[in-house]
DNA sequence: TTGCAATTGACACTCAGTTTCAATAGCATC
DNA sequence: GATGCTATTGAAACTGAGTGTCAATTGCAA
């Protein structure tokens, strides 16, 4: 799986035009290595021999790419996450931090019903829902 | 409309034991004047006299209260917004920067789906709509 | 192999928010 | 109205997240 996303992910860098290079090589490892979810400076710390600046580039690009998401935590925080292709939102527990994803089609309806009402052209939403996990509410 | 807002949060600190003070009176003024969403960094330099510690100590106590929301931004900034009475969620222009609420019953049942499907219990969310406003599609 | 533009890293900077702690001030009580 | 206790405040230094600059490096197409 993790050369497929590697190969996959060079495969889209270049048909667009950017460079395959090694610093970037080795961030994407980085964070398949980083769990369900990280801050920014998780992926400075876990790769040192990167540099501040570059790491920060690179998850913006990644983000433009569709391959890096954002994920807003309860607090506010911003913490970030190797996304799947599809469009999705998060699902958090408030108890133990776990992340996971899911869609919705219902979703679909509310937007058009807010494009009706107010006249607004929606181009995107995001979408983070807090709850706690069966792991958690099982272990009261 | 200004004094019953004063009221109403003056007699929401005394019922949870929270005690009225100058700062506390004074931000509110300024963040009334702030339009519709502010950072918080707005909000120290609008009120000079006021440290910044207390600003944030007030942001967050006034969140609690359910008197200023969070707004995330479309790159991921946060803002702030002097919050209605009920549940809302942001419809974002991204063109004028403008912010309106709305609500959605809807989306109550995208939220049980989500229950029945994940075995989570859902306790929060934030919902965040970016599009273009009615003026700003008019004026292209 | 070469050349050039894209990319990088070091570093200093900004912006957002927190911590600490001594000084101040609400407010309940007398 | 004065008193006293505790919540609150402000100054200042600090952390964490992200950006801007610019000279040096390096993919990659030719």
């Amino acid at each position: 799986m993790s050369t497929v996303t590697a190969d996959a992910i060079e495969r889209l860098l270049a048909r667009r035009g950017y460079r395959l290079t090694g610093p970037r090589r080795h961030l994407l490892e980085v964070m398949e290595g980083l769990g369900d979810h990280f801050a920014a400076d998780d992926v400075v710390n876990a790769a040192p021999e990167v540099g501040r600046a570059t790491v920060f580039r690179t998850l913006r690009l990644l983000q433009e790419l569709g391959v890096v998401c954002q994920v807003v935590l309860d607090q506010g925080a911003l913490a970030y996450r190797l996304a799947p292709e599809e469009h999705h939102h998060h699902l958090l527990c408030v108890e133990c931090g776990a992340v996971q994803d899911f869609s919705s089609d219902a979703l679909e309806a509310v937007f058009a019903e807010v494009e009706a009402r107010t006249g607004y052209a929606v181009e995107a939403h995001r979408l983070e829902v807090y709850g706690r996990c069966p792991d958690c509410r099982a272990r009261e």
